[in-house]
DNA sequence: TCATCGAGCTTGTCTGACAAGTAGATAACG
DNA sequence: CGTTATCTACTTGTCAGACAAGCTCGATGA
């Protein structure tokens, strides 16, 4: 089945396009440097504008070619650089997943602070659906990751900044191991789980009543707990903790 | 002249791209979901099939679609997990630009508090040597922009966070259009490069002296300020004003 | 029952046209 | 002569319609 995906005929678009992306680092051109125009590069080529247009498109995706109506397509300032990774394999050294959830936490509780500012009517059911389900987890003993997810992401949703929700689901999509050791067997046991959705809770209550700083510090208190609940309390970390104060 | 990156429209593809990306994300969409045929995205977003099929190309290259031909396109395996990325042209809509200075100031103001309680005297003066040199460049008025760069940087790095201070510079490469108003001739004639010069000074002096809290409102302060040169103040923006009162 | 074929769908590619934006030359004016 | 306004040529962005290539599935026939 996933054979076939490599005895396929490669796409025109794809050949040109990566054609056009190691000419420019072969020829080493600088940012800002224009690019042939996109008919010149079709008769290079041999093929249609529609097919030259979607080799752009996709080196733009990429982040080494910017396009200007009207006057041409341009080397990015910084090809390669289009793009902010954490990679996995640092995620979980000492240092490091202190450094990401030090981060994360100033965004989370930015997050927090907005939504309570902000939040509409669909949104704060959004969260409070996650928030159910969540103690639905609890009293079952069932699994509440997922909503656990789902609440985080709600908060992001309702800040109103598209940019800031993505961030958070990246962050989140990098993280979703955390959560596991308060929604394990284990975590449910030793209470993880129901100290974390006392947090919730708190963060919520804050959101729906419009009380920003009390939404951003609990998210805070939250991000703080989970740090205790993974083990990790580096030198960096404590620092964090008085903001605001 | 790069300024003009905020105000530019949107183009049609970037608008359906990120569409389709929230609609996948949003509904959830599992891994081999098969996503509309081309001519029923057309339709629903009233635009013709070379706009939908530049979007799904950069849907394609970011990887969180694939397309077979004569099958279909569908969620790819993975939609979205390796990196994260604010892309130079989602930048231009006036919204977005909004939302992502939003995120950095979140991101700047917990690095001006921890570099106020972590920074050592090398990064310290590291911050100053920059400080220094936008001094230079305003009273010769020259060009301050790279100094401007450096002194952001410097502060990020004396967070002792090195997540952040990547975070951060991923940012400023993304964002570096946005000091040309500010020390262009005209930011230098206008007063906005010495305005700017006067907040970073209050950043600076707040981490100097070991005020955490001051050195984040300063530096709220200067992005609510770039955010006043730039231009850029809709519906969202002002409500990030008042945190922490 | 089973192999074959074809209609009808999909994406991939081509062509030609016009709209929108920019830079540089040209012309008009003080 | 210098400055401003306009016009032209060229670029990318968008549209429309067509055909080629690949896939699914049901009708057809042995």
């Amino acid at each position: 089945m996933l054979a076939t995906k490599f005895q396929r005929p490669p796409r025109l678009s794809d050949t040109v396009s990566r054609q056009l992306e190691s000419w420019i680092r072969e020829l080493g051109l600088a940012p800002g440097t224009q690019l042939p125009t996109e008919k010149s590069l079709c008769e290079r080529f041999g093929v249609s504008r529609a097919v030259v247009r979607e080799a752009i498109s996709r080196l733009k995706a990429e982040g080494c070619v910017e396009t200007r109506q009207g006057l041409g397509a341009f080397v990015a300032a910084n090809p390669g650089e289009g793009s902010f990774r954490l990679d996995g394999d640092t995620v979980s050294a000492g240092d490091e997943a202190a450094d990401i959830l030090e981060l994360r936490c100033m965004v989370e509780c930015g997050a927090a602070e907005l939504a309570a500012r902000r939040r509409s009517q669909a949104e704060l059911a959004r969260i409070e659906r996650a928030l159910d389900d969540m103690d639905r987890a609890l009293s079952t003993g069932g699994e509440g990751a997922l909503a656990d997810d789902a609440f985080h992401v709600a908060i992001a949703a309702a800040s109103g900044n598209r940019q800031l929700e993505r961030f958070l689901a990246y962050m989140g999509r990098q993280f979703s191991d955390s959560r596991l050791p308060t929604w394990s067997e284990d975590g449910h046991r030793a209470g993880r789980a129901a100290e974390a959705q006392a947090e919730h809770r708190r963060i919520f209550e804050a959101i729906r009543d419009g009380r920003a700083d009390a939404a951003g510090a609990a998210a805070r208190e939250h991000l703080l707990g989970a740090a205790r609940r993974l083990g990790i309390s580096p030198r960096h970390w404590p620092a964090i903790a008085p903001v605001g104060q």
